[in-house]
DNA sequence: ATGGGCACCTGGCTGC
DNA sequence: TGCAGCCAGGTGCCCA
């Protein structure tokens, strides 16, 4: 999915467009996300008006009367903003219609995107409850992880993909903030020196926010509300650039697997 | 608690 | 040209 960058880049691209106006219809074309979308959602979301749109996690929680939205873009989901009626396309899943005659329109070919209805706290809800801190939030420190980390087992990159551990680290920055790091993916998080955890905490405030500055990265499915892809693709060091020289010492860039995910490293300047 | 593997889906690319 | 196989920004759930 879209990671954090691209979540963040998508609610600051719909916030002023939504934020104020009164839903006045929900329309709801295919309910097989990765939970069911219940069609009597419509009838409870029209009339309300928007409050605010938030992120938590990879998560953006629109703020209603009398609840929130949490939306969640899966692997290949975008939410865009335009008017409402414009042609519909292959896989544009829900429109969230506003008095504004503009829509907020989901489309997400893989359907593993969701959108759950909340009333009640929303910080509460079972999926973010246990969430970790935000990594652009004080919270996250280097010593918080190491300590998080004794006696971990798991690599180093997989901790950092581990929502509950931190949030919004997915695995193209899990791989761009190791190499910025200078730290092997496939080392044991337990093992991981206090000097390296300070690395990893600046590398992954840094790529976030370069990418987050460069509206995120497009591989193949993410735009942003605008329609536009994101621009940090071209900043990457490491991903996806197996087999093709460092970009700081030339040496050719290595590819494995993890937990059923490709990691791209440089064996020369990740120790 | 922690870790590993699978499942959910469609589409694009590669190689026979 | 056709088709099988593999891969892709995530994460909940089941099992050891």
């Amino acid at each position: 999915m879209p990671e954090l960058p691209e979540v963040e880049t998508t609610r600051r691209g719909v916030r002023a467009a939504i934020v104020g106006r009164a839903v006045t219809a929900f329309d709801l074309r295919e309910p097989r996300l990765r939970w069911r979308v219940e069609p009597t959602l419509a009838r409870e979301l029209v009339g309300q008006r928007v409050h605010d749109v938030r992120r938590r996690a990879k998560y953006l929680l629109i703020d209603l009367d009398r609840g929130s939205l949490i939306a969640h873009l899966g692997m290949s989901g975008s939410l865009r903003v335009m008017p409402a009626g414009s042609p519909r396309l292959l896989h544009d899943h829900y429109d969230l219609m506003l008095d504004s005659g503009q829509c907020l329109r989901f489309n997400d070919p893989r359907r593993f995107g969701s959108l759950l209805w909340c009333t009640g706290p929303v910080e509460e809800h079972p999926l973010l409850a246990a969430l970790g801190p935000e990594p652009l939030e004080d919270a996250f420190t280097p010593g918080y992880l190491a300590a998080r980390a004794k006696r971990r087992k798991a690599a180093v990159k997989q901790y950092l993909m581990d929502q509950h551990v931190v949030v919004g680290v997915g695995n193209i920055y899990a791989s761009e903030a190791l190499f910025r790091a200078g730290v092997r993916p496939r080392r044991a998080a337990g093992r991981i020196k206090p000097a390296e955890w300070q690395r990893i905490v600046a590398a992954v405030r840094q790529v976030l926010g370069e990418a987050i500055r460069q509206g995120g990265t497009t591989l193949r499915d993410y735009v942003n509300a605008d329609g536009t892809p994101g621009y940090f693709r071209q900043k990457l060091f490491v991903y996806e650039r197996a087999g093709e020289p460092c970009r700081r010492c030339r040496t050719p860039i290595r590819h494995l697997v993890q937990g059923q995910r490709s990691t791209y490293f440089c064996p020369e300047c990740q120790k």
